[in-house]
DNA sequence: CCTCAATATGCAATAAATTGCATAAAATTG
DNA sequence: CAATTTTATGCAATTTATTGCATATTGAGG
């Protein structure tokens, strides 16, 4: 249940609305935790409930109400103690694997097809971290120092995709040879 | 919801038990898609319901009966559908990099050796493959022609293995040198 | 032979995630 | 300016996954 403390991660870095917290958590944890804008939601609510994060609403008269969340002393104990525990190794579910493994039922140009997809895919997400690393390179070197952590999560991303894209060499050159 | 066609597919290669397949999908798939034995045996039983797969009650005397499960002509073609398919391209929940990402407010040391275990893991799950791979090299051309498919799956275990070390070796160099 | 681990099932409760809406203001575009 | 998309929120139902038991057999070790 990582989900939580992501959140909070987040919120002790500065406060915010549920899509706020929406939209940070994709841009800058999106791409090694998944979570939908549903999940936001209801954690914020169950967070609030424990008293992890208080909620200001700041009432608008022509707009709807904002609703503030920020972390409260206890949801930073719990999010130090979280960082204190080990976590477990994260479980895999990946359905291309599946297919691939029962590929002799499938069409070979469906599983190449498909291979290729996922190809598109990988190599634009390599390419929007290259670029953030570049970014990352050309910033002044305490942003450099600050970012340090989260550079590396960066990293983890780039030399994953990377793997990626180098296994889909491989795959394709197995499949091209089965059906010439 | 690829559980359902991962198991249609051991099912397809060969009929089994509950515990059967649980071994089967944890040797085979158990690397890029995680269940437990409650989802497996409880996903037999939707299948069945479903008509997915036929049931075979081997009654025994002295034993326990012995629930032997089949994929039927019906199982048999939603896996085939499926595979014709795209599949969406996996999320990925990595806790440990969640906690890097808020690793400022952790003890280094205490990233330090999360990083050093979860290294230990990740290096015995590499060695295992490794292993694996050898086999299959050592196997008759024949096996390595049927094995093809699989043995793709086993090399993006390899790759991504290799490339998670590598980054290891990257966020080890930056902690050490943030608290010297 | 007794005990303890491993094999081989499975239920029930809970928690978490997904799906499918639903609303409504703000910004954009034709 | 009307129509559409994007922003911003959230509920409720369903599906999936996890947790915590609960049995009973088999095989191995002391």
């Amino acid at each position: 249940m990582s989900l939580k403390h992501a959140v909070l991660a987040l919120l002790e870095a500065e406060e915010g609305s549920g899509y706020d917290l929406m939209k940070r958590f994709q841009a800058r944890l999106g791409y090694f935790w998944n979570a939908s804008h549903q999940q936001i939601y209801q954690q914020l609510k169950k967070m609030h409930s424990e008293q992890l994060i208080s909620l200001a609403v700041e009432t608008q008269s022509d707009k709807p109400d904002r609703k503030v969340y920020s972390i409260t002393p206890k949801g930073c104990r719990d999010l130090q103690q979280w960082l204190a525990e080990p976590v477990k190794p994260n479980k895999i579910n990946d359905a291309l694997l599946v297919k691939l493994y029962a590929g002799e039922l499938a069409e070979p140009a469906s599983l190449q097809a498909e291979i290729a997809r996922h190809r598109t895919i990988h190599r634009q997400t390599l390419n929007t971290f290259l670029g953030i690393e570049r970014e990352y390179h050309a910033s002044p070197s305490a942003e450099q120092r600050t970012l340090q952590l989260p550079f590396l999560t960066l990293r983890r991303g780039i030399l994953g995709e990377q793997a990626w894209l180098a296994w889909a060499d491989e795959v394709d050159a197995v499949l091209a040879q089965r059906q010439p």
